[in-house]
DNA sequence: ACAGTCCGTGGACGCGATCGACCTGAGCCT
DNA sequence: AGGCTCAGGTCGATCGCGTCCACGGACTGT
């Protein structure tokens, strides 16, 4: 992981679909070493998948709300956390220091759904108690920052 | 918008790095319409962008935090927001209904970090006070949904 | 000094991206 | 009804890219 890979790792972060070739003009390497270094950073963990980024709204995907879980004494986390992936509505989830035990960010098209995904949420075996806030609106997300070098 | 380009959608969202060709396969179009539909679904702003994801602590951010800003009264909500946007360590940014106006998901590489950039939020003309919770780990994020037609 | 390893380059070749020409069906006007 | 127009597709051709391979130079340990 050297100032090449952090550089090829910056530049597909911002654009997922650069060719080789274009890489390997951007780094000053040629196009089969480029080829080779990606392939290492995908097998090796660092570039985990290439994603198109889109518009939810385009999709019917309008009501984006942030939701944090409070355990059951005695619940098993794991169980929990099972529960929570098979729902697809559930985009990301984190794992918290705090009373709330997770914090969920769910995508659904309407209030409706919504407050269905609360009920089954708050149904769910080892969940306690539910506090849902609803984003407004998304001014950006998942905005790549400069890369720094790794701790040594 | 039809049927064939939300399963472009889809299968982009799944793997930004399909070539074409692959899609049309996939899709039963011809390279070409494939690239045309794809041409339109970006220029149309349905696809945002592209983007490699990165297996944060690999690249030195191994801290994330989510941050709930609450405003001043009579605060000038777009240059907070302008404030939060010069900061790169702040991924992404919603502005929500509540007492917190924005929640803010930040990644830096330390704790050290975080609190300077507590700091830095703290001071921010228009901010009255913030609230931060630590991800102790991200057990998925982003992932994408089967999609659904849009609404009718 | 020598041999092994790592990491790169250059060449070759087949496939994919992309352009232009043409085709077809739906909707509309006369 | 018949014909125009347009949107959106296929086909064919060309050119550049992805990818495999053989080769070469720098570094390292013995």
């Amino acid at each position: 992981m050297d100032a090449i890979d952090l550089s090829l790792v910056e530049l597909l972060r911002g654009n997922a679909r650069l060719s080789y070739a274009e890489l390997a003009r951007q780094v000053g390497l040629s196009a089969p070493a480029v080829h080779e270094r990606v392939g290492k950073l995908e097998s090796g963990g660092v570039i985990r998948a290439y994603r198109a980024e889109v518009e939810p709204e385009t999709i019917g995907l309008g009501v984006t709300a942030l939701i944090g879980i409070v355990e059951d004494s005695g619940a098993d986390t794991d169980d929990v956390l099972e529960a929570f992936r098979v729902m697809p509505e559930i985009e990301s989830c984190y794992f918290m220091a705090g009373v709330e035990s997770f914090l969920l960010k769910a995508r659904v098209g309407t209030i409706a759904e919504l407050e269905q995904l609360i009920v089954r949420l708050n149904r769910t075996a080892g969940v306690a108690s539910t506090r849902t806030s609803i984003a407004l609106s998304t001014k950006w997300e998942n905005r790549p920052q400069p890369v720094s070098p790794p701790p040594a």
